[in-house]
This record gives structure tokens, sequence and C-alpha cells, in this order.
DNA sequence: AATAAGAATGATATGTTGTATCATGCGCTG
DNA sequence: CAGCGCATGATACAACATATCATTCTTATT
């Protein structure tokens, strides 16, 4: 991701905490670069640690949890349950439609890519929750695999 | 779950057990009778608070997740990664086919039922999965839900 | 039965993730 | 510029998990 994306899409990101009363502050706007940026999710631990070495200053975890939470509400970060770590949306820039995302977490490199799962596969499962007599509240899935240059190197 | 049905199951565990060369110690015939007859799913340390009250004598949490390793590698109990909590298989007394166990998750009561997924929606899943490059390593799903009663009364 | 080997458990320390709470700083508005 | 509300800092602690070494229990062999 080269700067001129960055920037398009923190641009985004003001708008769209604009839109819903909040401010994307410089340190809130500094957590979304850096897993914007981030091959993988990262702890909150871990953007404690890369927040001080990239800013010259550190933040406390307590803040980084905060400031977590505050983009998680506005659909800009999204966390994994599996791995308790976090990872920007992927759908800031165009559109930022809040459908439920669902992730491929590569279990060698850690690496986590959002996909869009077909309605029907939702509606699907939704269809079998109902007949088990439960309601489907989240569909956020987080599905173990391998990625290809990983299932390559493992061949 | 009465007490002949508790015993038949535990019988059935033995064997399993056994077939692998492991050992269903008295604590880990304990543990694993805890999370059967729990209503919902135990964290470790809630296990060894259980298990603390109902044995009169306590067992360090480090035991209790050696347990917990010990039986899930045995695939009688399951971890819900979702929660970090750990349930007891429903498929121990008949046949325990090693199926991937998919949960539906009460996010009132915390109670989680283990279901199967026809193959259809998990074949789509590894479709899915395989078109976006990356290759499906384990299918648990873990799906936050409202169950019939919590349903009924949220109304 | 004695003993040695290996499995199971205990004890202790520490690492990781997350929340609670009160204090401080910062920016806007009257 | 005073005061209010939002954002952040600082500190403490709770919950979840692993590492490591010591001890106890089983089992096999003699």
């Amino acid at each position: 991701m080269n700067k001129q994306q960055l920037s398009h899409i923190t641009s985004k990101a003001k708008d769209i905490c604009a839109r819903s009363g909040g401010r994307l502050t410089e340190k809130r706007q500094r957590v979304l670069e850096i897993l914007l940026l981030s091959d993988t999710p990262l702890s909150a631990y871990e953007l404690t640690d890369v927040y001080g070495r990239a800013c010259e200053e550190s933040m406390p975890t307590m803040s980084v949890y905060r400031i977590l939470k505050f983009l998680e509400d506005e659909h800009l970060v999204h966390k994994l349950n599996s791995t308790n770590k976090y990872v920007a949306c992927a759908h800031i820039a165009r559109g930022h439609a809040h459908e439920i995302p669902q992730f491929l977490i590569c279990g060698k490199c850690q690496s986590a890519k959002e996909i869009a799962i077909p309605t029907s596969i939702v509606d699907d499962l939704g269809k079998l929750v109902d007949r088990a007599g439960y309601t489907l509240m989240n569909s956020q899935l987080e599905l173990q695999c391998l990625c290809e240059q990983c299932s390559v190197g493992a061949s």
C-alpha cells in the first residue's frame, strides 16, 4: 500500500467517524494506519510495541484497547476472536458496507484475508441454526486455512 | 443426564483412551464428568473451582490444563476458541465419529450446542476458500446465537 | 517383592490478554 | 477564560495460558 492509498483510506475513515459524531484523532489514525500497513493481525500489546517504535513515543496499552474499541464501533477494525488479534477492515476505501466480515486465517504465516461469503451460504447456515431451535445473531466466521504461499511452501 | 447414562459414557471414554494407548485416570474422568454434567462450557479456572468443591480436594490449574489437553487429544472434549471455554463432546456415547465439531453458542445463557453441519455447506465453504487461494484446514465453526429459551424470554 | 522407566500430577513462576478505576489533558462552546 | 465533555494516561488487577522442574504413581521386568 502506498502513501496515496493510505491517505485516501484515512480520509474516508475520517468521514465515517464524522458521520457518527466521532473524531479520528491523531492517535486513533496512527493505530489504524499501523493495522492497515501490517501484513498480519496484531494483538493490542503488539500494537503498543509497534506504536512505540514507529511514533517515538509510547502509548499505554489501556489506550490502545480504548482506541481499538472506538475503531471497532466505527467498523474500521475487526477483532479476530479465535486469535485475539485485530485487523483493519478491508472495505474502508470503497463503500464500506457493514457486512458481517468473514476471515481466512493462515495457520502458518498468520495472515488474515477478509472475504465476502455468498448470501446463499449464510442463509443455509441460518436455516440450519433455526432447525436446531437457535437464532443466528452474528455470522463472523474465522476459518483456519493455509494461504496460497504457505500451501506451496509446505508441498 | 442420569448416573447410568454417565457411566455408560465414561465407560465408552475409557475404551477410546485405551485404544489409543492412553489411560482415563480418576482425575481425568472426574474432569470429563464435570463437563458432561455442566449446562454451559467451563473455563479451565472454573473447572478448577468446581473440581475443588465437588471432590473435596483441589487440583492445580496447571493439571486441569494438562487434563483438558489429554481429553482434547482423545476427542472427548472440545475447546471453544471464541470464549476460551471447554465442553464435553456430544458424541462419546454413540460411535464418536471424529467429525469437525460445530457449535451454536447462546450469547445470553452461554449454553453451547454441538451440531452437525451438512457436508454440502462445508463443501461450499471449502470451494469458497479455494477460490480465494486458500486451503481450508479446519472448519470448526462457532456461531453466536440465541437459544430457544433465551429467544422466547427476550421477545 | 525390588527396582527402574515412563506416565501423570504437583508446585511455582511467568507470560499474555483484558477490564476497572481514577486522574489528567485537551478542545470546544458559552 | 471558565466550564464541560471527550480523549488519554497511569495504576492495579483479573482471567487465561504456558514453561519448567519436582514428585508421585503405574507398569514391566527381574
